[in-house]
DNA sequence: TCCATGACGCTATAGTATTACAATAGTGGT
DNA sequence: ACCACTATTGTAATACTATAGCGTCATGGA
């Protein structure tokens, strides 16, 4: 049994925060955003997306195909592949180049370069939108004649919570 | 056979220059920086490090492989990986996230916070050392009360040379 | 109806990285 | 020179991450 609280998961900001309207927000916010581009939101896509809003932290593609296997769905790997490809191209979810693995994105509704602040004891993984990303990295960039098409920025350390 | 040009390799800021000078420079530092340091700079360890600075590029563990037995070293997975974690370690190396790949740091003199500039098209890849990045994404971490202990930027997208 | 597109089921395989343990080589103190 | 200690290497096995390929089905437009 043990009923999970709703509430306290730590992040946005590393701050504790209720939890349920993350997810709800998210899964709306997908739903809506794809009906309003012809996208398809299908079963899977969206279970893979609430997995990933569990918590705030980033988690494996086989990590995840073991949560569908246990919700009845396929589970071959291509399964989470896919459905992480569709939820990562329509910024729906990030991927986390230094731990190959996946997280719900935090504010879908902005268009975004996001940076990833991952602490290193509780692995929990906060999304920022510092403007340093396109305006520092821009400059240098157009300083040699580089043209940015996409950035990973994902620092290290531990988070104010495991101090 | 096949005497290779020392000059012309692209990058440093994606200008050609002379390159034979680049793998110079870097091994002998190594050398003396292990000495320094009472460090083991080994005959693999060295040869992983030449293979790496043989191109402005990232190149996988299994390449690396693949050029040491060649060479005839001794070539299971271990072997590379772990003169590569030395040299990422003690930094004449780096690793790219984005691309599971290595790359032979360009300034392993200073200490630094490398920021990565890779090409899409011709996969070079530039390092270069933008204080941006403790600046404002220390400025971020100060406010939320997070220690950053490594930071991974990596910028992709369309080098000068093949825009 | 015919066709093109996109999603999914399923199998196999490719690519990246680590564990574990034995053998060997370098280091420093006696 | 000898020993004890540590670092490095040899080797096999395995774990983890990701993609290719192809057949099926549903949808939607020509
Ligand atoms: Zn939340
Ligand atoms: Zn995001
Ligand atoms: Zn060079
Ligand atoms: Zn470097």
């Amino acid at each position: 049994m043990a009923a999970q609280s709703a509430k306290s998961v730590a992040p946005p900001g590393f701050k504790s925060h209720n939890h349920k309207h993350c997810i709800e927000r998210a899964v709306t916010h997908a739903k809506q955003s794809c009906q309003a581009n012809g996208l398809q939101f299908t079963a899977i896509r969206q279970r893979v997306l609430e997995i990933l809003l569990t918590q705030h932290k980033a988690m494996g593609a086989y990590d995840i195909l073991d949560q569908l296997k246990e919700d009845g769905f396929n589970s071959q790997p291509p399964v989470a592949y896919r459905a992480l490809d569709f939820l990562v191209q329509h910024g729906f979810a990030h991927k986390i180049e230094r731990l190959n693995a996946f997280i719900a994105c935090h504010s879908p509704e902005n268009d975004h370069t996001p940076t990833f602040f991952i602490c290193r004891l509780c692995s929990s993984v906060v999304e920022t939108q510092p403007e340093l990303t396109r305006g520092a990295l821009g400059k240098t960039a157009k300083d040699v004649g580089f043209l940015i098409e996409q950035t990973v920025v994902e620092v290290e350390g531990v988070c104010p919570n495991c101090r």
